[in-house]
DNA sequence: ACTTAGTAAATTCTC
DNA sequence: TTTACTAAGT
């Protein structure tokens, strides 16, 4: 069957001999449920990836399998894996994130509950401005009421299931009632606009499989076996769906480790994983146990401090590696001669350990720390890159396109109409929104049916109802081809009809040109996705950027140290970890020093952080930081206390340096050993601002980014005269890209050089 | 309707 | 430091 070749019986025993008694139990126990409790850096990946070639091997078919992930990246890494062991057949295999399994699934069986398929998918931008609307609607000063925390309260009611009407039954407060309130508005806007927020995606996906059991047998005869990673992580509504999906064969393979559940914040409940031997009582539990990855040092210091955690699963990590050397603590004055240090110590450890840059990473707790580290790479020529900072999908601009094109292919989007319907400018001002919106909700339609008879709405200006007019043209006509033309084309059409990138184009600021730039590159991508997969529609392109926040791979390339925060650091491993500002406020954070639960939280992060080192693992804090726009003492972090000592040298406290320790001899052989900051003070006359600022965002778009300069293009040629509607007459010094993202450096003759893209300017050979 | 200036607040993590 | 909201002025 199908490309089984690929997949003989003795890949499958050569593999099998490959694993551990128990990874190999955990991999070939396909019936019934199973609890896999997979301590850090015990070949987790490797068991389910294994278990999944097994289950193909045993004949079982690949559209049989579901598996689920938290992450783009860890499911991406899977599916890569699984190639390896059994070729193509893995593209029958159900694996991806549970928002965009069930995104999917949910397009299929939309109007069964009372959606459209080609419902939009809400960010948490999008809810803030929804949320946002509601209040004003409803009078309700932000004042007295954040909104963000009005998001973020129905957010977590919905990751446990609650409705809004027992949100509002159990509402005493005045701020629970009036969230309450909002709550109830909230769904009835998403639902009036065709949208899904992400807690959405999954509350329906259970509602789907309670409301139609013909669905769910559909969908339980299909998803024999299921397995599901992180499983630490889910939240009530990923475990009933889960249960749901199961109930039928039960063949659900979870794993996780509960020490290393890290997000509590967003819905995720740890008792799911305690539990799973109390809800599947014929459960085989199977534990990974034996470390792969560290030296006996760092899980020496890892145990010792998980140990402080209440309420665990039993389990004892242990390792065939070596002793390895002592965990470094280095503390310095401030946060730049922090920096400082950890740029020497990683320049030395590359040096003196034989480590390449990409052996390195650099983990902190919040993203703004990344700043002063990045500053000092620079400055001493290492290379690195900072791994999902600041999203290119979070930009204005990608935004607004986003938005744009979402409209097109979802006329309902409420929230996305209000945010380009103005951008740019046409004269359709907030009063009027605000008018035709109140009558959109009295009548109960879509704004966009209001928008259409804008001009019957009493309070409506004329001017500004032939704007309105004019929009709803704009959005029509493109409507027409969107399911007969490709993708990227409609795209293109568009966007050079709403007026976005020629304002951009036309504002002739460096920052403008970035922006235009980004459109640029954003449509470009939908013709390369195009390209890869010609059935991709718009609708699918949009759904899978929504989905997609991680920058996941393209980060991973190329000889560079890894800077990311230790959220983003889970399931990865490098020989060489920094943890920078391990502080109290910092790490923990603040509000944890109250909380235990939040305190245990953090140190479940701080477990994660330490367990990601192979080797070599330096800890850094600083005596003084500059936050919140000044400069704030802080002391070292509890955690560096719960270290047992044995495992730990370094200038903090009064130990004295072992001369055994590797690194602490690199790092004290240019300094004083007692006062390390001696060596990491910035050289006089040079100072952090005259350096240039690195790109602040990771793209996750692929290559051909770049084109190569070419002599012709698109019938334009090097050295031609040009005509421009706004600069006039000018010489084309360059040309790139090719079809509609052709771009041409043009000089104009009034002394202004600009790159321009042949699909949008108006170029005139004169 | 849009611009500007002033003030307040918020700064973790993610699909 | 940066962002975002409000109010007043054009």
């Amino acid at each position: 069957m199908l490309s089984q070749s690929a997949l003989t019986k003795n890949t499958v025993e050569s593999l099998l001999e490959g694993l551990n008694e128990h990874q190999r139990k955990a991999a070939v126990t396909t019936e019934g449920p199973v609890l896999i409790i997979a301590g850090a850096g015990s070949g987790k990946t490797r068991v389910l990836t294994f278990r999944i070639a097994y289950l193909l091997q045993q004949g079982i078919h690949p559209s049989s399998i579901l598996a689920l992930t938290f992450t783009n990246k860890a499911a991406k890494e899977m599916r890569e894996r699984i190639t390896h062991l059994v070729g193509d057949t893995v593209y029958g295999v159900m694996a991806g994130t549970f928002h965009s399994v069930f995104a999917r699934i949910l397009r299929q069986y939309a109007d069964l509950i009372g959606y459209n398929r080609s419902f939009s998918i809400y960010d948490t931008d999008d809810q803030l401005s929804a949320v946002k609307a509601i209040m004003v609607q409803l009078g309700i000063s932000q004042q007295v009421l954040p909104a963000n925390g009005v998001r973020g309260r129905i957010s977590s009611a919905k990751n446990a299931m609650i409705s809004w009407q027992q949100y509002s039954n159990g509402a005493n407060s005045v701020i629970e009632k009036q969230t309450a309130q909002i709550f109830q508005e909230y769904e009835a806007r998403l639902k009036r606009s065709n949208a899904m927020d992400f807690d959405d995606l999954l509350l329906n996906m259970i509602r789907l499989l309670q409301q139609q059991p013909d669905v769910l047998d559909q969908l339980q005869e299909r998803f024999r076996y299921i397995m599901v990673d992180e499983y630490q992580d889910t939240n009530k509504a990923q475990y009933k769906a889960v249960e749901l999906l199961a109930r039928k064969y039960r063949n659900l393979c979870v794993v996780g480790d509960d020490a290393q559940s890290i997000y509590r914040w967003r819905g995720a409940d740890i008792q799911n994983i305690l539990d799973f031997e109390r809800d599947y009582p014929k459960a085989t539990t199977v534990r990974l146990e034996q470390n792969y990855r560290s030296t006996k040092t760092i899980l020496a210091a890892a145990d010792s401090v998980i140990k402080n955690n209440s309420g665990r699963l039993k389990k004892e990590l242990w390792t065939d590696n070596a002793e390895g050397e002592k965990i470094l603590v280095l503390g310095c004055r401030d946060d730049r001669e922090e920096a400082e240090t950890i740029m020497k110590v990683v320049r030395t450890a590359m040096r003196e350990s034989n480590l390449q840059a990409s052996d390195v990473a650099v983990l902190y707790r919040t993203n703004a720390q990344s700043q002063l580290i990045e500053d000092a790479m620079r400055r001493a020529n290492v290379a690195y890159h900072i791994v999902s900072g600041v999203s290119f999908y979070k930009r204005k601009e990608i935004k607004d396109t986003l938005a744009y094109l979402r409209v097109l292919v979802n006329p309902s989007d409420t929230e996305s109409i209000l945010r380009i319907i103005n951008e740019p400018s046409r004269g359709i001002g907030n009063t009027t929104m605000q008018r035709l919106q109140d009558y959109a909700v009295e009548t109960n339609t879509t704004l966009f049916e209001t928008l259409k008879i804008a001009e019957n709405v009493v309070g409506i200006q004329k001017r500004s109802a032939t704007s309105v007019q004019n929009f709803v043209e704009l959005i029509t006509r493109n409507q027409v081809d969107i399911d007969t033309e490709p993708p990227a084309l409609v795209a293109q059409r568009f966007m050079a009809q709403t007026g976005l990138a020629d304002m951009y184009r036309l504002q002739n600021t460096d920052e403008s040109q970035d922006r235009w730039n980004n459109i640029d590159r954003l449509l470009s991508h939908i013709q390369e996705q195009y390209e890869f997969d010609e059935t991709l529609t718009l609708s699918q392109y949009i759904e899978q950027i929504s989905l997609l926040s991680d920058a996941d791979d393209e980060a991973t390339g190329g000889n560079r140290v890894s800077m990311m925060t230790m959220h983003a650091a889970k399931g990865l491993e490098y020989p060489m970890v920094v943890i920078a500002g391990m502080e109290q406020g910092l790490f923990p954070l603040a509000k944890a020093e109250q909380d235990i639960d939040e305190r245990e939280e953090e140190r479940r992060l701080f477990y994660v952080g330490i367990t990601r080192a192979k080797q070599h693992l330096v800890l850094t804090y600083a005596e003084r930081r500059f936050r919140f726009g000044e400069m704030n003492f802080s002391r070292p972090s509890m955690f560096i206390g719960e270290i047992d000592p044995a495992c730990v040298v370094g200038n903090h406290s009064n130990r004295t340096p072992h001369s055994e320790a590797h690194a602490v001899q690199n790092v004290w052989e240019r300094g004083s050993p007692k006062r390390q900051s001696e060596f990491s003070q910035m050289p006089e006359g040079e100072t952090y601002s005259q350096l240039p600022s690195a790109p602040r965002y990771n793209a996750p778009i692929p290559k051909s980014i770049r084109p190569a300069n070419k002599d012709s293009v698109n019938g334009y040629t090097v050295g031609q005269q040009v005509n421009h509607p706004m600069f006039g007459i000018g010489t084309i010094m360059a040309l790139s890209g090719s079809e509609q993202s052709a771009k041409a450096t043009v000089m104009f003759n009034n002394g202004q050089r600009k790159q321009l893209m042949l699909a949008f300017a108006k170029l005139e050979v004169v």
